[in-house]
DNA sequence: ATGAAAGCGCTAACAG
DNA sequence: CTGTTAGCGCTTTCAT
């Protein structure tokens, strides 16, 4: 085994190719001024030693960070994974890192979460959702780095948006329902407490039944946000037994509503024709399910590229206004409704 | 608006609390020894102000970084998530954050991946998978931190291990149908060079049918991995095409293999009546599909858990010596094999 | 195109 | 329990 040593620094390559340091450092950067050939031996010493570039005292020194720090709900979500995808792609081509943490659908430890990734000195920072803690807008505040919120359109913004409508897009699906003859449509949801978005979509059901002069009554809640396969069955179940006449149903997220679809299929309950299910996110099991499930689609990839280059327009142009873009959910009827 | 000022530091927060900077180091700090009285001045002051740590200048100065960097193959897979679930939270204790990068289960992504990640000088560095570039070994071997390669059991290990047997884990599905009468089995799966771990349930799969005495000629192979659900269904679709006379069919994941129960059940192919389904990984989606899937639970969170466990003892112990912790998955039988 | 000096914000090391 | 000094590895700034 060798000993560990201490790695290798600029100052030992500036030794090996016999340059100050700072040639080192400029011949790490693009558009420097460096010759050919002593950028050449600089990095062919570099590449001997094992040298590897220190980010952190880059940042450091320079007072700038490259950092984008990204807060999830969840990690396990195709729509906030396609959304960090979008994001994450926009962003590589400046060199940026995300720098990633899971709220898990809570804002009070999304407000740790943001304390921890701002002592990171990120150069900018993207949340989703527009509902935070006191103390977390504050710190989001005064954190003097661009902020943009995503996935929600919030009444008071901290800064930018890339989001939309949760309870428009509800709505969208509200009205398919009632156009195709439903008149008695139950909604299934977790604990409204905790998912914002899902307490959203869940008022944006209400509001938009009662604009059809229907009833919003039958809500059920199943658990801690987010609602998994298993809890949007067990939801059917109990609204099978508790409201055996419902025509259809409108879960808070295709996963959910995959669930409440194969509690149909035990218990023999055809899909639409006796009973309509929608869902919500456009996730891939929406179009491979047997039948395949009406949703909606909030084009997550789209959001994580919106993200990225209003990052790097507003990351330019520091004192640019505060943007809201704004996106339109998608109505996807298929085979789960008629 | 204010002025973006600059950002207050610890000096700023000693000038306030009337004490030296290294006395407000030492507030921040869990065990230091500073008086009850100071460090509640200290640490009002700082919150007066707004102070947020800079963990940067902390790394930078202490020479230690309480960074794990991580790759997964993709961060759209519950399996990864619920490893990366499970190491976050056993690792979250002593105030280490992770570095995410997902490789998208490409060993030059990967290679590229490391070497970013590896700027940023992190303590101990985690990646999924025991194959990688000539150039990515070197990288981590030279880091002169501790690795741990997860999800696989390497021939020749960087450093420690965290993982099981893909081969072994599909050799149990091929006994369970074996054992259920089953002999003209099929194996779904992606291209073979690029996700390895799927490469290697592909070659167990060929291993185990061999010890039977069986045919392992009904290879699918469909698109670049990871398989999604719609390529699991167009494989099946090929499959039942092209050997009519297969009695049951091993996808290299639950997703692939949803898709290709779906496919059977647009066609009114019977599963398990026809055709039996297994899967791999114990997704939610294997429990709540009807009928359920037959699978094998690699735990996951386990592996992620014991990563965190291992990773805590061998930060403490810098010369402990290369383990290899093995997990043992269990097969899982279901609705959709008999 | 290259170099010298200084310092980013914090803490190790040593004092008291 | 608290303070002083120096310096982590890099880059800003100012020279040449």
């Amino acid at each position: 085994m060798t000993p560990p040593r201490k790695p290798p620094t600029m100052a030992d390559v500036a030794r090996i190719a016999v340059v100050s340091p700072m040639t080192v450092s400029r011949a790490f950067k693009r558009d420097s001024s460096v010759s050919d050939a002593t950028r050449e031996t600089i990095l062919q010493a570099a590449e001997t030693l094992g040298y590897v570039f220190d980010s952190t005292a880059s940042n450091l020194r320079s007072q700038k960070s490259d950092f984008v720090a990204v807060t999830i709900p969840s990690i396990n979500n195709a729509n906030f994974a396609d959304t960090l995808r979008g994001l994450s792609e926009g962003v590589q081509a400046r060199g940026l890192q995300i720098l990633l943490g899971s709220t898990n659908y809570d804002i009070h430890e999304e407000e740790r979460l943001i304390e921890q990734l701002l002592r990171r000195r990120p150069g900018a920072v993207v949340v989703t959702g527009g509902q935070h803690t006191p103390r977390a807008r504050r710190l989001l505040e005064n954190a003097a780095v661009p902020v943009i919120e995503i996935w929600d359109l919030p009444a008071a913004p901290i800064g930018h948006v890339v989001g939309f409508s949760n309870a428009a897009a509800v709505r969208l699906l509200v009205d398919h329902l009632v156009a195709k003859g439903c008149t008695k449509i139950a909604f299934i949801g977790g604990d409204a407490d905790r998912d914002t978005r899902g307490a959203d979509r869940r008022a944006g059901f209400i509001a938009a039944m009662q604009a059809h002069g229907l009833e919003a009554t039958r809500l059920i809640a199943v658990g801690a946000p987010p609602i998994s396969m298993r809890e949007g069955a067990e939801a059917m179940a109990r609204l099978i037994e508790t409201l055996p006449d419902t025509e259809a149903v409108i879960c808070v997220s295709d996963p959910s509503a995959f669930g409440a679809l194969t509690e149909c299929q035990r218990r023999g309950i055809a899909v639409p024709d006796r009973i309509s299910i929608a869902g919500f996110g456009d996730y891939d099991i929406a179009a491979v399910a047997f039948p395949s499930l009406t949703t909606v689609n909030p084009f997550p990839r789209e959001i994580g590229l919106q993200t990225a280059a209003l990052l790097l327009e507003v990351l330019d142009a520091p004192d640019s206004p505060a943007r809201v873009i704004a996106i339109t959910p998608d109505l996807i009827t298929r085979e789960s409704s008629r």
